[in-house]
DNA sequence: AATTAATATTAATATAGGCTAATATAGCTC
DNA sequence: GAGCTATATTAGCCTATATTAATATTAATT
């Protein structure tokens, strides 16, 4: 499934932005979901799931707590998308610039 | 409408990805995406239309034709949603780097 | 001016996927 | 071990939205 795919849902990004912020359990991320977005439990359980299917989210367990952490892979995938488009709006920068401007995307690990 | 909900889907992806290579007609974006996703015109008609509508593309007339553009700005706004979890996979920059890392953000105009 | 070409619009339909309700599973606590 | 807590799963429903078919609009061509 693309990733972009997956974030084009309100409730997964904002579980995102939440575990942007450091690991959360399962039931953190349900209090403060599920009362922003007025839905259930069961609800966020299953956009965790999405999320950890597809990539973006992590699970431990720690007793019957569910602990979920951000998974950078999928993200880079993103940003690597929109190296398409950055010639649009970034300004023009010399070549190491460019380099360190891209995140250094030759360091990465080949595919 | 947040941006990823337009991105979320792929016909709009690839009609971006071509734009990205230059302006289309949209006769052209309707032969090559007609053709890969095997849709109508009037479906890719469609999606021109929530591009434009959402700002991630553009249209000036050309004659009887409609010539489709790139609209930058709200690609930035994906750029900066990923910066929440770009520490997750950047290498540490310095603070010379990490600002152009970041494609110098403060230059833009202020909202 | 009539016809054709290029594109957009409207209305109706279908499908994907997000949600609730109910239930299951596993770990804690007494 | 019984009951409670934390989380996940399943089934079915509902809604949003992408699509088609048909039609409208505007420009080019003859």
């Amino acid at each position: 499934m693309h990733a972009f795919d997956i974030l084009g849902d309100p409730v997964r990004r904002r579980i995102l932005e939440l575990l942007a912020t450091g690991e959360h359990s399962s039931g953190d991320i349900v209090a403060v979901v599920g009362r922003e977005f007025g839905i259930t439990q069961s609800a966020v359980s299953q956009q965790l799931r999405v999320l950890r299917e597809a990539g973006f989210a992590s699970v431990r367990a720690d007793g019957a707590r569910r602990i979920y952490a951000v998974e950078p892979a999928r993200f880079r995938e993103v940003d690597d998308w929109l190296d398409h488009f950055r010639s649009f709006w970034l300004p023009k920068l010399d070549a190491l610039a460019t380099e360190v401007a891209r995140g250094k995307r030759k360091r990465r690990s080949p595919k």
